[in-house]
DNA sequence: GGTTATTGTCTCTTAATGAGACAATAATAA
DNA sequence: TTATTATTGTCTCATTAAGAGACAATAACC
């Protein structure tokens, strides 16, 4: 009894960032009744676009549809393949589950980074898992499989990217402060960065505009808010 | 009749980069009787990890057994599915190949690039292709499927990669000159550079050791050579 | 009006980069 | 032996970028 519907052997994984204000946080899943934790992923039609499967992915467990997502490796090791996980989690479903033995397949598995604006979302579990939310990305529980290497890898690929792909533009609010832009920075760099060269730099790169002072109520000057520029 | 003993659905492509001395050539592949020209590729056994599987490829592509070998990018969309092109060079191998119809399936590739020593090196053709040999990567023919496009990401992530990863060593013989090392930056980041300049950095990065003179019958003054430290 | 914390910008220093200059030199020719 | 020639290794100078501190401006409170 072959019921399934995606291409055999191909899985993706999506590594979602938010940014909470102070901390980079990334979206994990939780199998019900197991207590197993993974990051989000699903599989491909045979009539998708790898790309388009992903962004399926992430916006049925986002609701957000035009978010900056990049593939940036594919984990293929032998080592990935262990039935009995995907049995337990299967069997915790307490489901007649016989249309589902391709899980039992061994899986390549592309992954996949998004950055979006933690607080555009609710995340919505999906009909394998029961709850999922944030979690502090330098304070991880160990997830299922080989997925604490996956977000490893995903962290360093951010890091290194944020100087040539514009990091802030989707964790941030579209109207944000210096000081906000440079928390999302140091978070992703994981130190602390001196002020006034972050901003002479970032201003000096033409890719903020200003916008109008923002009032907090607090006791001292009043920061300017800026946007990207497209 | 189902005689597949790889992974459905999975490929690999390597672009396989070697120098001339003057110019970044890429190993091209012909399949028999057709003209169809393509990256050497191949599948990923049941039992084995996809990097294994590369290598495995790469070591019989080219003898070698440990060469610098990269992960680069999974390529997915569903145009890549073109079942009449695998079909035309079943044919034109003139065999019965009733055990190959797992080769008319739809396939995501995942792609590699390796830098090797152009010298070292006698291609020799897989089972399904008659001739192999370098390419020019300035001036590459059409090649089948999205293999122009995998060429063309290969070199892009080469160059970005330039900096960090060290690039030449893989490209040149063991001992080398600081001209010739200089040649494979300007063939890969393709413009020319400041001789003073280059030296001046590269000798200060300390990933060179200077070996003796290389007196070459010139009228001129002799360069050293190089090698890279391990 | 004084106080306080934070912001925007400036200056000073140090490091890195781009470009040219020049002596050293390996082979050849006079 | 000495001039010639092309190339190499290195140096200097100018320009640009980066790190770090200083200071006036200012929003809200006292």
């Amino acid at each position: 009894m072959e019921t399934n519907p995606y291409l055999k052997h191909i899985a993706y994984d999506s590594v979602i960032f938010g940014f909470s204000g102070e901390k980079l946080k990334i979206l994990i899943m939780e199998y019900r009744n197991t207590g197993l934790l993974a990051l989000p992923g699903g599989f491909v039609g045979h009539q998708e676009n790898l790309n388009d499967a992903v962004k399926r992915g992430l916006s049925e467990r986002t609701g957000l549809s035009d978010v900056f997502l990049e593939q940036f490796y594919t984990f293929g090791n032998i080592e990935r393949y262990q039935p009995e996980v995907m049995e337990r989690i299967l069997k915790a479903r307490n489901e007649n589950h016989e249309g589902y033995a391709w899980l039992l397949d061994r899986y390549i598995s592309v992954a996949y980074y998004a950055l979006i604006n933690l607080n555009d979302v609710t995340p919505k579990p999906d009909h394998l898992s029961d709850s999922c939310g944030w979690y502090d990305v330098d304070n991880l529980p160990a997830l299922i499989l080989d997925h604490n290497m996956i977000v490893n890898k995903a962290m360093t690929t951010l890091r290194s990217n944020i100087d040539h792909k514009l990091a802030g533009v989707n964790l941030l609010p579209s109207r944000f402060t210096m000081k906000e832009l440079q928390k999302v920075y140091e978070a992703i760099l994981n130190e602390k960065l001196h002020r006034g060269t972050f901003q002479r730099k970032i201003l000096a790169s033409g890719l903020l505009k200003r916008h109008e002072k923002q009032y907090t109520g607090a006791a001292n000057k009043a920061p300017f808010l800026y946007s990207f520029v497209d």
